[in-house]
DNA sequence: TCATAGGGCGCC
DNA sequence: AAAGGGCGCCCTATGA
């Protein structure tokens, strides 16, 4: 493998190869990159962050195989347990612990004053090398940066081609919901209808029904005395202003969150373009920015629709959570359960609980930390049944409430807590009545709650490393699947957490159904080698993304 | 006018 | 006795 460094200098690029030193001027990255690619030698371009490097090159039509992310990379290795920090510390550090993603930047062009200028990549590229070789889990560490570099780019590639959306489509369902498009400013003619009849019903007519504080005194006073004023709270209540309340409420949510200004500020040319942020979580999940990307409600779905002759393959893992526990903790029991494509009726035929729901529960409890109700109910019985799944989460928020870190298959560390440990352990010495540091009754709520956060990071962690190894091979396997341009063959075009959809010229279809299968396979034996645990997929071809499912 | 906090709700 | 994870983003209200 050749591993070539990028590095910025004013307009040119200085590239460093093992075999010396070049400046090409930007202009010419391209055309360089591409030739490199195309050459014979394998490359991983190494760059400081590929935010910063890859839109421009894809704008230029030059698609890379593989690179790596120094500031992905950094931030996991400077928080994994199995990394000797000081290999890693130079006077740089501070600059990559604080260095962030870029979006929104004119792609033909280097941003004047950059922070990332004053960093060092090929000193920071050894430091890593140096750390990840002396590490203990290099194996595991390795895949992990090497999976988290390639995500990176598959979140570039998605802005760059975005997700094909129908303006016109989309504007059609709102009218349908919501009335014609108002003047700025105004309310949506079934808007202002709803709000009427709320305020009718509440006797109460200079209410604002967007505002929580207004709403509550009004339903107060017609005699509701209700908590708050959630949905879910409202359901509960039988009143003549519920229907519209309930009603307007949801339509504004549309409104406001997916709306027509919505399709204004995100929508352009067919397409819907949003910033991906790979580590944008702490847990190791992506994070998005701009038109909420991350939470497309299924109400508006319907207007993603695959251009003309292509198709979208919708594929989302069933229980990827309880998969992936089982998995981490080699429990057999639970890898049976889950050997059928329902875990949840895997765990009642094995007569462990005896509905579905109460397996679904309590699996959910298992994994956030409930541990009253329903899904508390469910825990013994868990348990005993599969003792090392519930085990392994158990100890990671026992870890948690001791204030230590916890940490994912691959090496992904927990943040260290917070204030609530600087008075020592839970269970240790005189806990001060302060002002400044809460009651002690405060701080232990606040370690049990870093419990509940440190039992899921383990999952939700680990889960999101076998994402991003099944986005990284099917990236992988696309990419060998058509010929032309990124655009022009199949490519991925969203991901969240567990589902993938993939935007593809109609007669590939089957194939990248088989390449999406293919893909989760190998991210399972990537992550749990031969251990028997199974991800099976729900994959759909679909002109709408609304059709899938 | 701007930044921030909290309510609320969409997604997993 | 109490005990439900992670986000982004809209709105209103508040205070500088």
């Amino acid at each position: 493998m050749n591993r070539i460094v990028l590095v910025r200098r004013g307009e040119d690029a200085e590239v460093h190869e093992p075999a010396g030193t070049v400046r090409v001027p930007a202009a010419d990255l391209p055309a360089f990159v591409a030739e490199r690619e195309a050459g014979p030698d394998p490359v991983r371009w190494v760059w400081d962050d590929t935010t910063r490097w890859y839109p421009a090159l894809l704008a230029s039509g030059v698609r890379i195989a593989r690179c790596t992310d120094l500031r992905l990379c950094h931030a996991i290795l400077r928080r994994s347990p199995s990394v000797d920090q000081g290999l890693l510390a130079a006077a740089d550090t501070a600059g990559w612990d604080a260095l962030q993603p870029v979006t929104a930047v004119d792609p033909g062009l280097f941003p004047l004053e950059d922070p990332a200028d004053r960093l060092d990549p090929p000193a920071e590229h050894e430091r890593q090398q140096a750390a990840l070789a002396e590490s203990a889990e290099r194996g595991r560490l390795a895949l992990l940066l090497a999976a988290e570099s390639s995500g990176a780019l598959v979140a570039a590639e998605m802005t760059h081609t975005g997700l094909p959306w129908r303006a016109d489509v989309h504007d059609r369902l709102l009218a349908e919901l919501l009335g014609p498009r108002p003047p700025a400013g105004q309310r949506p003619a079934v808007l202002e209808r709803l709000a009427g009849e709320l305020r009718t019903a509440l006797g109460a007519p200079g209410l604002n029904p967007d505002s929580p504080a207004d709403l509550l005194r009004a339903l107060r006073g017609a005699g509701l005395p209700v908590p708050d004023t959630r949905s879910w709270t409202l359901e509960q209540i039988d009143h003549p202003a519920m229907p519209p309340l309930l009603e307007y409420r949801k339509l504004s949510r549309l409104l406001t969150a997916n709306g027509w200004a919505w399709l204004d500020a995100w929508v352009r040319e067919g397409r819907f373009r949003s910033w991906f942020v790979p580590g944008g979580v702490v847990t190791g999940r992506w994070a998005s920015n701009g038109g909420g990307a991350l939470s497309m409600p299924v109400q508006v779905r319907p207007a993603a629709i695959a251009d003309e002759g292509w198709r979208f393959v919708v594929a989302d893992v069933a229980q990827l959570e309880p998969r992936v526990l089982a998995g981490m903790s080699r429990d057999t029991a639970m890898a049976a359960a889950a050997r059928g494509t329902d875990l949840y009726q895997g765990i009642v035929a094995a007569g462990v609980v005896a509905t579905r729901a109460e397996a679904k529960v309590g699996m959910l409890g298992a994994l956030y930390g409930a541990t009253r109700g329903e899904s508390g109910r469910m825990m013994p019985r868990l348990t005993q049944r599969y003792p090392h799944a519930i085990g392994l989460v158990e100890e990671a928020a026992r870890a948690g409430e001791r204030g230590e870190v916890v940490r994912t298959l691959l090496g992904r560390g927990s943040p260290v807590p917070g204030a609530a440990w600087s008075d020592g352990p839970a269970d240790l010495g005189e806990a001060p009545d302060d002002e400044d540091g809460g009651s002690r009754q405060d701080r232990d709520r606040q370690r049990r709650s870093w419990g509940r956060f440190t039992r899921n990071f383990v999952v939700q962690g680990t889960a999101a490393e076998w994402a991003l190894c099944w986005l990284a091979d099917l990236r992988n396997r696309l990419w060998e699947l058509g010929e032309g341009e990124l655009h022009e063959r199949p490519h991925l075009v969203f991901f969240l957490h567990d589902e993938v959809v993939v935007h593809t010229p109609g007669h590939l279809a089957s194939e990248v159904g088989e390449a999406v299968r293919q893909a989760a396979a190998s991210a399972g034996r990537l992550l749990f080698g031969e251990f028997p645990v199974d991800f099976p997929l729900d994959v759909d071809v679909v002109r709408s993304w609304a059709d899938a499912g």
